[in-house]
RNA sequence: GCCCCCAUCGUCUAGAGGCCUAGGACGCCACCCUUUCAAGGUGGAGACCAGGGGUUCGAAUCCCCUUGGGGGCACCA
């Protein structure tokens, strides 16, 4: 029991409780719960669970924090005041809990008041986030059976977001237990993908195959296969695991019975009370056996830092749960736990997707003797359908988003504000303006449609706030890219380029845009339907007319010097003589010289294309014309 | 099927009982600017706050029910 308190108390107060060498956890650890009743569900019946943040244990968790932390506050900026009223006029909305006589409203730490969210109506979280210095440690935990997945890419985010918000610990952990599927291709991938966005993680791999750095690695799972080891010879011992000898054929032909019996899915506990001969028995048969994890009927709640608290019948789990493979290699929801406890996290903040999986994580978290972290689901991403976005429906993969010229400040500002919005009605902010703002409580609930009109509006944003050298940068490997994909034949100098900046930088939604913007000023022969040179009040002589008459008139503006300021008015100068529109004139030029309608402004263009090439582009236009006659 | 979560313009959202004849942004439409395209500016259409009951002097907001949507129920993560 003490263990218990004890761990609850580490994480309210942020584990100040808590001992021992980092990276020496709960293997060797003297608090492996011995017997069901003390360690799991023996609690229910008492009506008080040790390591569940029950109301009154919010309350305690809260006073404990506000005496860590008091001291601090005062000197804090109340950069949400805006939002809440300040402290001392706060009215909490459930009387019970903070009666208004209580006193002045003294605001709680940044973060253990959220656990008490759920018990109150409402969204009663006062929210002054602080930047206290605190134990607070969270993870992003990617599993390298993929490329980096955009709500992967949203989760990492946020828990950057609120790590640096409150002064906490970031740790990357690589979940590869799964070694069919695990590679280190997608390792490399997901690393990158997570720099590439300007996440720095505290601790970690920093990049993939490469070393560790933290105190408490390793950080691949593979790596950490003796700990899962020892944790499941405990729970073995302490027969809060046991043996299961039934095959995988065995065990899918009983869920589909109990599919057809319209039963919900869960193991029958055919080997949890195994004899030791019968076990011997199943050995001799040469089976090996996977191992499971005792789940007994009753009530688990936990208060989700987004939504509240939340109660889960155990007897809705499923059954006994496999934690290690028949061939030894650990289970996801055994290894998170395992992981999250030895790295001492404190905040897991994911998906909603494992909302209904948190019960099983916090049996085995109490099972082990350990401490609950703080559970925080997130919204999920959704398809347009509002299904759960996925593949098949949707691009989720981060480096198709790069590949396209979606840059790093417009995809991190568009998946903040996926979920999460500042409560003001700014909307285009910087990494380190979202981490000054960003507020856990204020994270929405519902799902949120992955909206790409919107995202390449906030991307545009970023591109027009780059420093042009640095879009000039960034723009490289893109120009590159459309060398070797034929469509330019040489890639221009940054010099060049940076020249360029100016008509470019607002016209460029996407760094992938760029071959159409100006590309034909890269390109030996422009190739383009001629009837696109006669504009539309235009007919194909009008159009030779005016062609010709423009070179001259463009020759002749070479001769002294070639600037934008100096080409127009002469043209204008033609067109009122000849009667013509200004613009039909002009798209007839623009057309010669790029081949196309639309346009960077075009007398920049000219120039930005040289005299001799503007007047051969325009030789050639003339004659195209004549051929068409 | 069982369990859990969710519900404000097409989309992302603001909203913390009276500041709401519901605000902002994307997208859309119109106009201004203008050599095209953008960008920018101005204006507009667009949400009886899913529906129904309560509580209250007063409900988008609190409670209940219904409906709808989603997620989870693996020797995947």
């Amino acid at each position: 029991m003490a263990q218990h308190d004890q761990g609850l108390e580490g994480v309210a107060a942020g584990r100040q409780g808590h001992q021992g060498p980092p990276g020496a956890p709960i293997a060797d650890g003297p608090t492996l719960a011995t017997t069901p009743g003390d360690g799991r569900m023996g609690a229910h019946r008492s009506g008080q669970q040790p390591g569940q943040l029950v109301p009154e244990r919010c309350d305690e968790a809260r006073r404990a924090a506000q005496d860590l932390v008091v001291g601090h506050l005062q000197s804090v900026s109340q950069h949400r005041a805006h939002r809440r009223p300040p402290s001392g006029t706060y009215h909490r909305r459930d009387p019970d809990r903070r009666p208004e006589s209580d006193g002045p409203y003294r605001p709680p730490a940044a973060w253990d008041v959220r656990a008490c969210r759920g018990s109150g109506p409402g969204r009663p979280v006062p929210a002054t986030y602080n930047r206290v210095m605190t134990d607070i440690r969270v993870r992003i935990a990617p599993s390298p059976t993929g490329p980096l997945h955009i709500g992967t890419a949203r989760t990492a985010l946020f828990n950057f977001l609120f790590a640096r918000h409150v002064g906490g610990t970031f740790v990357l952990r690589l979940e590869d237990t799964d070694r069919a599927r695990s590679s280190i291709a997608y390792e490399k991938e997901i690393v990158d993908g997570l720099h590439w966005l300007g996440l720095r993680w505290d601790e970690g791999p920093d990049i993939a195959g490469g070393p560790d750095r933290g105190a408490y690695g390793p950080y691949r799972q593979m790596q950490r296969l003796g700990l899962y080891k020892g944790a499941a010879r405990r729970l073995l011992e302490a027969d809060l695991a046991y043996p299961c000898y039934c095959t995988p054929a065995e065990l899918d032909a009983e869920r589909r019975r109990q599919e057809t019996a319209h039963l919900q899915p869960r193991y029958s506990g055919r080997c949890a009370h195994l004899t030791p001969a019968e076990r011997a028995a199943f050995e001799a048969e040469g089976r090996r056996p996977a191992i499971r994890f005792r789940i007994e009927a009753g009530p688990v709640a936990f208060d989700d830092l987004i939504r509240g608290r939340v109660e889960i019948d155990a007897a809705n789990l499923g059954g006994d749960l496999v934690i290690v493979r028949a061939d030894g290699t650990p289970l996801y929801h055994f290894t998170v736990v395992v992981d999250d406890a030895a790295m001492r996290i404190s905040h897991v903040i994911r998906g909603e997707d494992h909302l209904s999986n948190t019960p099983k994580h916090i049996l085995l978290f109490r099972a082990l003797g350990q401490p609950v972290p703080l559970f925080a689901h997130l919204p999920l991403i959704l398809n347009p359908d509002r299904t759960k976005m996925s593949k098949r429906k949707s691009q989720t993969a981060i480096g198709d988003y790069i590949a396209q010229g979606f840059i790093r400040e417009g995809l991190d500002n568009y998946l903040a504000l996926l979920g999460w919005s500042s409560g003001s009605e700014e909307e285009v902010l910087s990494l380190d303006e979202l981490v000054e703002r960003f507020d856990l409580a204020a994270v929405n609930r519902a799902g949120a449609i992955f909206d790409r009109e919107r995202l390449e509006w906030l991307n545009g944003q970023w591109i027009r706030r780059l420093a042009p050298d640095e879009l000039v940068e960034r723009l490289g490997p893109f120009l590159e890219a459309e060398r070797i994909a034929g469509r330019i034949d040489r890639v221009p100098s940054d010099v060049e380029l940076r020249v360029l900046m100016p008509i470019v930088q607002e016209r460029l939604p996407l760094l992938g845009a760029i071959g159409d913007l100006v590309g034909f000023l890269f390109v030996d022969e422009l190739r383009y339907e001629p009837a696109l040179l006669v504009p539309k009040r235009w007919d194909r002589a009008t159009a030779l007319a005016g062609l010709a008459a423009a070179r001259a008139v463009i020759a002749d503006v070479g001769r002294v010097s070639y600037e934008a300021d100096e080409l127009e008015p002469p043209l204008r100068r033609l067109a009122g003589e000849r009667g013509w529109k200004a613009g039909d004139l002009f798209m007839a030029i623009r057309v010669a010289l790029t081949g196309r309608t639309a346009t960077p402004p075009l007398f920049d263009t000219m120039v930005a294309l040289g005299h001799g090439r503007t007047l051969a582009r325009l030789d050639r236009a003339v004659a195209l014309l004549g051929d068409a006659a």
